[in-house]
DNA sequence: GGCGTAAACTGACATTTGTCAAGTTTTCGA
DNA sequence: TCGAAAACTTGACAAATGTCAGTTTACGCC
């Protein structure tokens, strides 16, 4: 039984203070609300694909997406992982240029398609909303300094325990003893966020276990202890 | 004989076309003109530190620029060459938080400082500054993307052949032969960009001069066969 | 619940890159 | 122009990580 695409109003979205748009005028949501496209995503879906022309932005309702790049021998580089109340695609419209990166689902998710032309409305009815997008592309770039420092100095263990702590977020995870809940991640998508060969992640993991930082059921981590990875990861 | 800081005026910069500013309202450039100091950095010297608070941005008249983070063992990452007509420091500035990376000169340079509040109303009297940024820092993070995809999968031969094709534009390179003009860096910061240690830099360098890919005089690196550098870099 | 395929895992070995130490050359400031 | 310091260079060896091949486990579908 394939799954319903909801109609999801932004003035109702239960996520709605995690996004962009959580201090929006309410006219100027509605109004952006009514063109919108929502949508659900099996698993392992594309959502867009690198070098593609964007047409809008996709807010995430539910679930959880990996943006990659893919490198000249076809193996994928892992830049982000976005989840319920993050906005994607908006970059590429800004810079008016392709999809310099790919965007795949890791589980079912609800993508609001907003179209190009309503969300530059918005943007100019609102100029906070400017303000805000101004503000988090600044951010992103502090970031991206830190993780290309962090790939170009820090050997893999470290780079591992580091996105481990940073996909605690990510899940949601509270870290606290007895949380069942995990990371659900394949072992190619944690070395594609590492940036390295499969089977070293492997070993590393094996040792984390060993070292009592994680556990595993299946394929899903479960941190032990945060802290611990913290310091491991050489965090400032 | 220390050298006097001059008055430039920003409607008569002879790099303006290449700035955010070469469209800007005569009125309103005039009006940020008046506000700004310029000053004369000499080679070496930080402009600004990693972890201090921005007030105000960068505009560079003359010079180049490394903007580089610092690792925990003391050893930088370059995030970026920045040349004439680049403005500096205005990211930290939207982020509202501290400088995430550091600024020192490669060269004499010469720097106009606008402070923040002449900027930022210089952005609210014309939109099309904003609209400029936005899309200035959106294809910013698709290059970062890129650099991390490099560093993650490309072995250092290749990224050493790129970074090299990168540095023609950033010191405005003829490639032509007979170009006596080259890429003006320590082996240190060249192994700094390209992210490894700098004996292995050299060891890529003296391969590439076997190969007639470059010429050396001192220091200076001369390009002499740009094609096969890209070709070398695996770029697309 | 069973099956098949993909993913996870492991061991052995190869390759790439880094570290260390010492010598040579270039740069820079007085 | 000179001298000292910084940068460049080289060789030897170590460490980190990757590749390859085979085995085991997990997951998804019927």
């Amino acid at each position: 039984m394939k799954r319903e695409n909801p109609q999801l109003a932004c003035e109702k979205c239960s996520v709605k203070d995690s996004t962009f748009f959580g201090n929006m005028e309410l006219s100027s949501l509605t109004c952006m609300s009514e063109n919108k496209t929502c949508t659900v995503y099996k698993k392992n879906q594309v959502v867009f694909h690198e070098g593609t022309r964007p047409q809008g932005v996709f807010c995430i309702n539910r679930g959880r997406i990996k943006i990659y790049k893919t490198g000249v021998e076809g193996k994928d580089q892992i830049i982000q992982i976005l989840k319920s109340g993050d906005l994607m695609g908006y970059r590429a419209m800004f810079s008016e240029e392709q999809y310099p990166v790919s965007a795949e689902t890791l589980e079912e998710t609800t993508l609001c398609f907003i179209p190009k032309s309503d969300f530059m409305e918005a943007l100019s009815s609102d100029p906070k909303l400017s303000k805000s997008i101004i503000k988090s592309l600044s951010k992103d770039l502090s970031t991206m300094a830190d993780s290309l420092t962090t790939l170009a100095q820090k050997p893999v263990r470290e780079r591992l325990a580091g996105a481990l702590t940073m996909l605690i977020d990510t899940y949601d995870l509270d870290a606290i003893e007895g949380d069942t809940e995990g990371i659900n991640l394949t072992r190619e998508d944690l070395a594609n966020i590492v940036g390295t060969a499969t089977e070293t992640l492997i070993r590393l993991l094996h040792d984390f276990k060993e070292e009592k930082l994680i556990e595993t059921q299946g394929r899903k981590i479960m941190i032990k202890n945060k802290e611990k990875l913290q310091r491991v990861a050489n965090l400032a």
